[in-house]
DNA sequence: GCAAGTTGCTTCCAAAAAGTAAGTAACTTG
DNA sequence: CAAGTTACTTACTTTTTGGAAGCAACTTGC
């Protein structure tokens, strides 16, 4: 067992994955469902292209996602969470739930925000 | 009210926060409590200081931690969590379960591991 | 049956971010 | 008053990302 608050191989780990760009947003978007590529480039909207294949082989890898290509005739290839990929699925709701609270959109003029929400 | 699974730029916002390198350890380390810079850089270890200054206005500028200059003699620094920063506890939280359950330190033999953790 | 899409990437190059090392300002200690 | 500590900053290199175009393997249109 490990001291939650020490440094933790793990957590650096973790945070490593979590902690590049546009990894939350994919994950955000595989947790609602299976995607394809054009799909996930769609809803990214930003992303390019590169670095959304460069981040599922990442995931990949890591074994957050699988890739699963269907030979058609219209080729088509999904990437979905695996069983570790579901899991993050706490993680990516609490960053939801922390940003609708706390992160203001517009951060000019407005910005009044009490406890209210 | 908007959509949990749709995009949102509140999310987007907040990812694009966490989404950073480094910004993942540092919440952990300043949940534990306030930090100066050079307790910072020792905790983190391999972070250079260039970035961790950076990082720190950035978190600054978010309103998720507070800088406090206690003017000494001995002049020192220390960082802590606002509101906003302490609310992030979950997230952190979430991830370091999610990487003592699924992350493998070492992942080269005897990698192993099923269901019983 | 072949030019023109569509899908899922990859490649090339420029721009942005991070790593490395040294420097600086304001003290404190010897 | 030279040397050390703390909290950064600056200059320079390497890595990562963005943007656009290219490409292979099909499908559709005519």
């Amino acid at each position: 067992m490990e001291h939650p608050l020490t440094r933790c191989a793990r957590f650096e780990k973790a945070s490593e994955l979590m902690g590049k760009r546009w990894t939350g947003l994919i994950l955000r978007i595989l947790l609602a469902g299976p995607r394809r590529f054009g799909e996930l480039t769609d809803e990214i909207g930003s992303i390019s292209e590169r670095v959304l294949s460069e981040r599922l082989k990442e995931l990949e890898a890591e074994g957050v996602v699988s890739r699963h290509v269907d030979a058609g005739p219209p080729i088509r290839v999904a990437y979905q969470l695996t069983e570790k990929g579901q899991a993050l699925w706490k993680v990516v709701d609490e960053l939801g739930r922390w940003a609708e609270r706390w992160v203001d959109v517009k951060p000019a003029s407005a910005a009044r925000k009490r406890k209210s929400a």
